[in-house]
DNA sequence: AACTATTTATAAGA
DNA sequence: TTCTTATAAATAGTT
């Protein structure tokens, strides 16, 4: 489309060269443009010159990364460098980690005992005797553990309860010495003062 | 170009859409490979019609990979970032599906048991009775298949020997019948004889 | 998938 | 680089 039909092949003047390569250029980006807007699809392209310069186009709102991505997903090529092959390596190794683990707690759950022998049901049954033995012991050792907490408790209860009650008494046997000299009134008080007493008592029990 | 001008905007019935894209796709490849043989560029090209369709080309000797990397060169954009990121994403997931299982694994195993009340103990010490269960369930059902077999083979075995017993008393019989007329050489080979034959009894019964 | 009238791209020249 | 223009190439509408 010219002037004069030309063979495709490399332009040897490079000033020739570098003007097709400028007209064409545009040429390229206006096609990639009009296909994005007529066809409603995503384009990306980019160009290098023979010096090197950098031309690129690339369908609007989206930039040439997710274009990548997106290729990337679609071809599943390899274009990984050493790096990300050593993270998809350690990937894998988890993965075989976790479906290893999954595997021994199925057993131990009692899953998928199909291919297994005698000897490793026995095994598997021994480990789990023991398991349950260490998880008693355990169980045994909270649970006096906290008996001994709630007699400990129990028992300073008692004391302070002990040490309230003599108080009353105490202060029980002063009003009976002073009552005579009172009237029904301070009776009454002393009363009162007990009963506070006693819900003091019963607020430390429930602790 | 074409038989009629158009208007650079969506075409809006998809199947021409369609075969505009088709057409203009081949078309801007085209436009791509001339300009990388006739300006000796590098050129990378990466379509994705409307219905998701990748097409790409390439300008030969190189990949796209090696075009992205220059083009992240050029322009200093990270384009692994992304995909990194999205490794590392799936990586910390792995990692504590990992630390989950093994926590899991090393309660039932009974260790780790320090954080539990008494409650969580004693589900545990169920969920550990239940599988133990299943597990002797298991043993003593594949026990008994194999008990079984072994009678079989028990009873097939039993009933080779009584063969064979019967052949030997036979021959035996013979052998009495025809010793009068041998040599003691005769008699020590009809001894070897037997002897040989009580093995293979012994072998068949070793099954 | 072909055809072809027309538009568009561009080679050569200025 | 840019403009011009003759001509090659691409392609829109049609079959």
């Amino acid at each position: 489309m010219g002037r004069g039909k030309i063979a495709i092949k490399k332009i040897e003047n490079p000033t020739s060269r570098q003007v097709t390569y400028s007209k064409r250029r545009l040429g390229i980006m206006k096609k990639a443009k009009e296909l994005t807007v007529l066809c409603d699809a995503q384009v990306s392209l980019i160009m290098f010159s023979s010096s090197g310069k950098l031309a690129d186009y690339c369908s609007p709102s989206t930039e040439i990364k997710d274009v990548f991505e997106r290729y990337q997903q679609v071809t599943g090529i390899d274009i990984w460098d050493a790096q990300y092959q050593r993270m998809q390596d350690t990937l894998k190794n988890l993965k075989e980690i976790n479906h290893n683990l999954q595997k021994e707690i199925r057993q131990r759950k009692g899953e998928n005992l199909e291919g297994l022998e005698i000897k490793e049901l026995r095994g598997l049954e021994q480990k789990l005797e023991e398991s349950i033995k260490i998880v008693r012991q355990r169980k045994y050792h909270v649970i006096a553990t906290q008996t001994d907490t709630y007699k400990k408790k129990l028992r300073s209860t008692r004391e302070i309860y002990t040490t309230l009650l003599h108080e009353l008494e105490v202060e029980d046997e002063n009003q009976r010495r002073s009552i005579v000299a009172e009237d029904l009134i301070g009776v009454y008080d002393s009363a009162i003062l007990m009963a506070n007493q006693q819900r003091t008592v019963s607020q430390i029990c429930r602790m």
